[in-house]
DNA sequence: GATGAATGAGAATTCATTCAT
DNA sequence: AATGAATGAATTCTCATTCAT
């Protein structure tokens, strides 16, 4: 009789949007923003077209809210490399285990589509300068000359290494995302040899 | 003006048809399939929407005959590696580097979209699995067996290493193609790392 | 708490169903019937979206029985001309002012959404048809006469002066209703000059 | 065989803009902006959906363009004033029987409902602000101003005459301009009595 | 061969209305 | 009585494809 309570209708709107959030994670990161229909997402979410717009205003709106999420916990990974124990190289080959842990995998997707697709609205591509990849080089910098200066990693550039590195994961990581075999995630002892000194044993 | 023999007719036909090629593939790789609008292919092209479905049936056939050549293409160049001097590593070197060479990045970008995207025909994916990465890993097999003799590769499984180096090249590839600084493509000589034996000097 | 009894709840059924119908009147005669959105009245209303359908059926009925009030105080407001003191065209000043207060704008500006929206329901159009201009004239056809017979009022044919006037004066309160400066409200004075007779000084 | 050629195409083109203004005219008039259904200006102009949006991008393109006509045509026929012979008083007869004449009534109407309706786009409401009623007294003051001073109109603020005058007019063919009849256009020799001075005979 | 006008099916979004609580 | 989550039909707009010339 009485209507539901704040905590309860909370509780619900809290339940459904990351309900919609999963699907669309999904869905957009197999699609791409413009080939992502609304009413799959509806679908993927179990709930009506038009429940979807009572929680996102809009294609665009859930898209953004998605790749917020994906930048602040990409940049939060790779913030988290300083938590691991070890030298530099075993922070690097820990971080890099965890990225290519496959459910991560959606969110590095996700960010690729934002940053290659067309047709995406005009706030991401500002959240994307933002969170441009020279932000996450600068992350991982000190760890990276520290180690080159343990000479456990190759002498380019330190930045250009990073900048490669970088691309090489999400590269990996973009090819793989769909589920096909074809594509192979290399291992994380694999990966580290693009940047490991040349005296490894 | 006497009319053109059945020699120029085929001949102005085989020119339109590369010209409709060339631009779609660009456009397919820039794009995706759902993404690339006829219409943009068409202007790209120079000629009206109404000529193109002169030349291909219809968008899917279009996209067919792209994924043919792109796979065939692609074969060529790894079966060109044997025909490169030197060790097996210098032929690996010689192959990575024509790939990395971005001319031929859109080839690439078309078959991960016809891998990666919904909305592909029947008839590519049958393509697709005739053209597995099996079939690329079995030409690519000796060099790399004679590579891990000579003690110039990694020791790991033949197979596995060239499905993963492949894949890498693939990343980068895909990631870079749509001219967005963020993304690096590595020198040949930093990706070879990946596949090399522990004592390079 | 003992429950209400039955006169209080309808006392509360009433005050609701007033406050809904204000609500509705600014909304409707602001954005015209299809425009106006159930939602924008229940929030105007200060309700939920959900109670409104406890109070009035549908939109269309709203709608009706807003019409239906607009027509009644519409007549009122016209019958009461005949309570004015002093001679026909002072009555019929006195009258004129007191439809150009603003405060009535919205029952013109409803009725006019009535006849002139497509959209509107069957119930609406008979309604409009039993309450037709005619009836309008017909109540005011004795003192306009007067008002001829006196001198004070134009010589056209009375049923057409008063047409004609009251057509003027839904004209501006309908393209005045929107508080947009840009359309003036002219003072009552000046609209007696459409009807006065020649020699007035 | 061949193509159309230049002038075949854009007599085909001019056509057809024509068809769709006329049919787009009518409906944005009598439904308003946001009730006007694409799909019923196609099917009055007797095309199909797609092929309206061959020629107008979007609903506010195809409205924004009205719009700006109807400014145009509103803003020449009032110059057109000057072009009347006679005194003051008689070419301000002229006009206003010119404006009255209902051929033009659709006009007056869209721009009633640019000026009042919702959802009206941003680049029109920013053609309403330069065509402001202010523009429209400025051309007719002139003609006012000498009538005033030959006796002939009213004495009131001549500004606040025009604007008065101005919105009776809108008003009158506002609430007529949907074809029904209880709303009467009053003769323009009647309206003129509204500017008229006192001692009209 | 060549053009571009024309069509229509499909996808995003809005909103009246219903329903569980 | 009261709430707001949930639904689905209707509307705008896009684009592959066809067709008259």
């Amino acid at each position: 009789m009485a209507p539901l309570n704040d905590e309860q209708l909370h509780q619900i709107r809290d339940e459904r949007r990351e309900q919609i959030k999963t699907a669309a994670i999904q869905i957009f990161a197999k699609k791409g923003i413009i080939n992502a229909k609304m009413s799959m997402i509806a679908e993927t979410a179990g709930i009506s077209n038009g429940l979807l717009y009572h929680y996102f205003k809009s294609k665009d709106e859930l898209f953004l809210s998605l790749i917020q999420e994906a930048m602040a916990e990409t940049e939060a990974a790779l913030r988290s490399i300083y938590a691991f124990p070890g030298t530099p190289i075993e922070k690097i080959r820990a971080l890099t285990a965890e990225i290519l842990d496959e459910s991560g995998s959606p969110y590095f997707m996700l960010i690729h589509q934002a940053r290659t697709s067309d047709g995406v609205p005009e706030k991401v591509k500002q959240l994307l300068e933002k969170y441009s990849m020279k932000v996450f080089i600068d992350i991982l910098l000190p760890v990276f000359q520290e180690g080159q200066r343990a000479g456990e990693l190759a002498s380019d550039d330190p930045a250009e290494l990073i900048a490669c590195y970088l691309s090489v994961l999400s590269g990996v990581m973009v090819v793989h995302s769909n589920g096909i075999d074809d594509y192979r995630i290399p291992k994380a002892d694999m990966l580290l040899r693009l940047i490991e000194g040349a005296k490894r044993d």
